[in-house]
DNA sequence: CGCCACATGTAAAAAGTTACATGATTAG
DNA sequence: CTAATCATGTAACTTTTTACATGTGGCG
């Protein structure tokens, strides 16, 4: 999967892993993160797979840079991959819900105390992904042109997340208020 | 992870691994799975920690089963676990917000397609969750009451399951719409 | 007759996480 | 002076997935 995310982005432009890093914090990390660890050993994989060629360029000073291209291989690699439909839903795995399964037996208030922070972290994403929704009607009209199809797809993911934030957020504070009284 | 789960559900019941695998797909599986491979090596190490014991039981005619039950030691590390608090939202792995990250280059009718498909499955999945809800309200009264606790964190679960259902169905259907005019 | 349920496992590969490691520059 | 940013990587480990493997009994 992280393979076809860097390739995703080399498909816009070369880029060195740590450019790949700091792009995906920002956008995709939100429904897949990764290490830098993984990023740098899958582009040396995927260099030698083919689908991407890099430059190892000096950097003054600072240390050298190694920067990624994406070859006509790895182009139709990730035609492939998206051009495949995707026939199941994509599996969950929340370690919050696998501990409140299990919460029976845990003191309420620590329970409380651990949904109430939950709520606290949920509300700061909501925020955030608002400020980015934002930013993006704002900074609208000094958009490249070439991404312009790019940034509708981009800001329908950016729904996803904030409805799963609102609807995670309302389902904490409903759960609050049964525990409470429980 | 699936260490706990293992250790949450044998903390009820001694059991085979074939009966935790059918319990997990039942209940856990929703936001966390795990494949019969996993179980049974898992439960294995865990013999080895000392968290549970097991019995081997001959089956006539049928395979042997193995009984494990959990131990004093096993009963803590579950207790340990539970009492932290979990202070990071856990992260999301979307393959389906992936690919739709990067969609701007494929023909939109297969993109609709697939998240025609998707909203389905997921029409089918919150179908699930709503029967299992019911049936919860009608078996209510047959419930062994040593559960009746631990019902009530299973049905917070389950409502969650619900709202990220619905969440996830109104963006499909939303997002259906607005790349129909794209 | 063929498939499903029962019941268990091993092996290998892939994916992901955590820790270790370096070393210069720059901002507070 | 201390921390952060830049920029890369390796190693060890854990977790998860996929595939291989076995053998009976019952149902249609």
């Amino acid at each position: 999967m992280i393979k076809f995310i860097l390739l995703g982005f080399l498909n816009y432009q070369p880029m060195t892993g740590y450019d790949l890093k700091q792009t995906i914090d920002e956008s995709t990390a939100h429904f897949w993160h990764a290490h830098h660890s993984q990023i740098y050993t899958t582009l040396r994989q995927m260099d030698q797979e083919g689908l991407v060629t890099s430059v190892q360029v000096p950097g003054e000073g600072l240390p050298d840079r190694r920067i990624y291209t994406i070859t006509p291989a790895g182009k139709q690699a990730l035609q492939t991959w998206l051009n495949q439909t995707q026939t199941e839903v994509s599996p969950i795995k929340e370690e919050l819900l696998v501990r409140l399964f299990f919460s029976a037996q845990r003191d309420p208030q620590q329970v409380l105390t651990e949904l109430r922070l939950q709520c606290e972290l949920h509300r700061e994403k909501l925020a955030a992904y608002r400020r980015i929704a934002e930013e993006m009607v704002n900074h609208h009209a000094q958009a490249i042109p070439s991404l312009q199809r790019d940034k509708h797809f981009w800001r329908l993911t950016l729904e996803m997340g904030m409805r799963y934030e609102e609807a995670y957020i309302a389902w904490l504070e409903d759960s609050i208020r049964k525990i409470e009284v429980l």
